[in-house]
DNA sequence: GCCAACGTTGGC
DNA sequence: GCCAACGTTGGC
């Protein structure tokens, strides 16, 4: 399979861009997801060494802060087996989680970031998905063309 | 805090 | 399988 971009959402409050840095070996699994499309990306697509944009929201100002990679594939995730998680999911067992995370890498911080306002004036990312009204998706694909112009714009 | 846009749930 | 009600996301 050829490599894949992706984007990943987080509120910065809850895991930042400076807390995946400061993690032992700067990497975290990426526990929690509850969607099933998001969850297909990371089980059926994600491959270890594809490059990951990372988003914080919820937050002022929204937008792209820096670069990750995956470095392990969709794996169970333990999570929703736990009734003290924030994640449990009551309907998950053992022999049937189907809620699954992949570990994700520090790579860098942008020098600065990249705003919904900024992105959206870049016409070759009219079309990402990120920008699409009502996207939700807390994991997205990128494509090989819109990666190349946000690594150009962080210089690089 | 508002609310549009979605996803999920559950009665029928 | 339909669809109304409800819950969540996330920019503003």
């Amino acid at each position: 399979m050829t490599k894949r971009h992706w984007l990943m959402k987080t509120e910065p409050d809850a895991f930042s861009i400076q807390d995946l840095q400061n993690r032992p070996g700067k990497k975290e699994h990426w526990d929690g997801v509850r969607n099933y499309q998001a969850r297909n990306y990371m089980r059926d697509d994600m491959q270890v060494g594809d490059p990951v944009l990372f988003y914080h929201s919820s937050c002022q100002p929204s937008g792209i802060v820096g670069l990750a990679t995956i470095v392990k594939s969709g794996y169970p995730d333990p999570s929703a087996l736990n009734p003290e998680s924030k994640y449990y999911d009551p309907k998950a067992s053992p022999s049937n989680n189907v809620w699954v995370m992949v570990d994700v890498k520090f790579v860098r911080q942008f020098p600065q970031i990249l705003t919904l306002d900024i992105l959206r004036q870049i016409p070759e990312l009219e079309k990402m998905v990120l920008l699409k009204r009502g996207m939700r998706l807390s994991i997205q694909p990128v494509s090989s063309e819109e990666f190349a112009v946000i690594m150009k714009l962080v210089g690089n």
